[in-house]
DNA sequence: TGAAAAAAATAAGGTAGTTTAAGAAATTCA
DNA sequence: TGAATTTCTTAAACTACCTTATTTTTTTCA
């Protein structure tokens, strides 16, 4: 059944029974993406808190000048949302596109909030989610300060093998906040000795 | 009374009743820290989430080279730990030194999980205080990636003037991830014009 | 208080990473 | 399929930031 996967997502932090599943399953959107495809854009207020149950999609922040930086990849068994602008619902600083075709499930700002009072074990599973991202976030800002380029790029390598599969060299340029010019030499290196 | 400024912090997320404040405050541990004195080094584990009631703490990243990456500060009214290390219980990866003398609590992660369990309403606390840390490493992380030095330290003067007038510019330059001569360099342009 | 230590400023030379440009390779899609 | 677009590579000139060194200023603490 396609919930199974975010349902066992879910099951990793918590367990629900049948009701509250039912309850939770209906909260959801579920929705194509395909690839190049916006989920989250412009000035748009970002709504969804998004599951990843297939694919991969990227957020990015786009400066005055087009430069890109990404921000996050998300492959299957992900969550992703622009999480500033979810939280206090209002206009996106990220762009949220589909690297390939992906699905996923949306849930509002509205229903989680209603989610929280309802279903409370759910303050539990994202107090865990949030947990894991703020250590997520801030090995990258311990890496971002003390490691050269070189280093960061080989990291992410080993850490994202997925990703690496799905996603191009400019755009994980764009994630260790290097050109891919410079990238590119730096993959050169290997191969010299 | 000592206890009023955390209660307040708490406060702003959930309400207790008498009982479950009583039963919070047992599980602290209230601690002097001395200027220049460490709570957290080396290999020691990382036992406590510290809440800091008077004075400032600074955490920070030690690599092979003996740099100095500053990956937090905290002031009055603020929470800090080495997360990561804290909920695997493993031996730290960061050191927190106090800046000056400062007046601390410290959760143990043994009376967290009791707390969870006995007020489960600590899940939505720590949901909301996780969710905000995970912002606020995320826009550092966009920051890090699109902003020059320059901007990123002005940033910094506007964002945090509290923590601005306890620290060098040393601490401060460890935290934007340059060098203090660059950071002087860069305090130099305000004046030339 | 004053001697020692640490922090900050200044400056010269060096390097990691950028910019610009142009060609080669891979991907897209009508 | 093949023309157009995008990505990747290479290379040379450039710049933001680093390193090392020296002097000045501020802080520490016996």
């Amino acid at each position: 059944m396609i919930n199974d996967l975010i349902l066992k997502n879910i099951a990793r932090h918590i367990s629900l029974d049948k009701e509250e599943t039912a309850c939770f399953i209906s909260s959801l959107k579920q929705r194509k993406v395909s690839k190049k495809e916006f989920i989250l854009q412009g000035e748009e207020v970002c709504k969804y808190i998004n599951f990843v149950h297939s694919g991969t999609l990227r957020a990015y922040y786009l400066d005055k000048a087009g430069k890109e930086s990404t921000i996050m990849f998300a492959v299957s068994d992900w969550w992703i949302t622009d999480i500033f602008c979810f939280i206090n619902q209002q206009p996106a600083m990220l762009t949220i596109e589909a690297v390939e075709e992906s699905i996923i499930f949306q849930l509002s700002k509205d229903e989680l909030d209603r989610l929280y009072i309802k279903i409370p074990k759910f303050e539990r599973f994202f107090r865990v989610i949030f947990q894991n991202a703020y250590i997520r976030e801030q090995l990258r800002t311990i890496q971002n300060l003390s490691l050269s380029a070189e280093e960061r790029y080989h990291i992410f390598l080993n850490k994202y093998p997925q990703v690496v599969k799905q996603v191009t060299q400019k755009q994980i340029a764009s994630y260790l906040g290097i050109t891919p010019e410079f990238l590119s030499t730096i993959r050169g290196h290997k191969h010299k000795k």
